[in-house]
DNA sequence: GGCGCTTCGCTAACATGTTAGCCATATAAC
DNA sequence: GTTATATGGCTAACATGTTAGCGAAGCGCC
């Protein structure tokens, strides 16, 4: 269920695991739950996350954006374009370095973000009750340990040459 | 790291958690092994899941694919249109049932799924001995828990009445 | 048989993800 | 100072995610 199609059909698994692939569904069984408060805003994702981000920092760069948001940068440009077009974000150059932006919110964003935030955390604390405690508990702890653990570059497998895949042979 | 940005720069982090978030952060750390892999065939992440998900059920309808693979409908008709134009994947109409659809995959597609297969398989083992098999196996068990428990319908905060946001409020 | 209702895949419109590469600016080397 | 190199944000081109809604096909009911 919580598929995003609406029906709720018992559907085939797949036989094989697929740690991604999980991590990919977690994601949706959390998130179903707080999208409709974001886009009750008129906000996606994305720019929701923008805005907590900033709302911490006062102040961010691109580059930090894109970090702490898990947002690549052309990606980014895009969604800063369209907040600033809304009225929510500023971008200003940085007069050091010319290359550099300083991205913040506006007055209108702050108040909107006060208004959404308490709705965000009282649908976690109902989230967190349905799940338990401790299951929500175990999963930071296990989160954490995939993430942040500091263990060594992971080795890659070698590849084969590159076959014309595309080309027809039949 | 393995922030596809390329830079490794130990970046700020958020003050608050947000588990929508680690499972995202999560996922890519893992898929950013396997992506090389799968690109290096000309496929994309989502062509692959659908190969690797026929391949288990010889053939699949539109719907099944949609719920397997995590991937919405509308989504879903432009990538089988892709991969039928790159010759993947054939799509027939049932006899019974004018309305559904049932995919296949080609011999082409097949012979690269047999190439590509093993290679995802030994890159997986040499990151399970990088995350050792412990971390592996619990987190196996708690993505199991957040997904597959049952567990009644989560309810829904009540939201506040919808204001004008866009509106230039200055 | 006609009627309302549901299901299925689809289109349309927009936002974002993904890869490659460009351009201006800053920095280091000479 | 001039050159080479690196950095930061950007554009371009394509694939996918997301929401709303359409049209044809099946289904149940009368």
């Amino acid at each position: 269920m919580c598929i995003r199609t609406g029906i709720v059909t018992m559907s085939r698994k797949l036989a094989y695991r697929n740690l991604p692939q999980l991590f990919l569904r977690a994601r949706e069984e959390l998130l179903c739950h707080f999208r409709p408060i974001i886009t009750h805003f008129g906000l996606t994702e994305q720019q929701w996350r923008i805005l907590r981000a900033i709302g911490e920092y006062e102040q961010l760069e691109p580059r930090e954006i894109c970090e702490i948001c898990q947002i690549l940068s052309p990606s980014l440009t895009g969604v800063l374009s369209r907040m600033e077009d809304m009225g929510l974000v500023t971008r200003t150059r940085m007069e050091e370095d010319q290359r550099r932006v300083i991205v913040r919110m506006t007055p209108k964003a702050e108040k909107l973000v006060a208004e959404l935030g308490p709705l965000i955390v009282e649908q976690y604390k109902v989230i967190e009750q349905a799940f338990g405690p401790e299951l929500i508990q175990e999963l930071y702890e296990v989160m954490d340990k995939v993430i942040a653990a500091e263990r060594g570059p992971i080795p890659q497998i070698k590849l084969p040459p590159r076959k014309n895949w595309l080309a027809d042979e039949s």
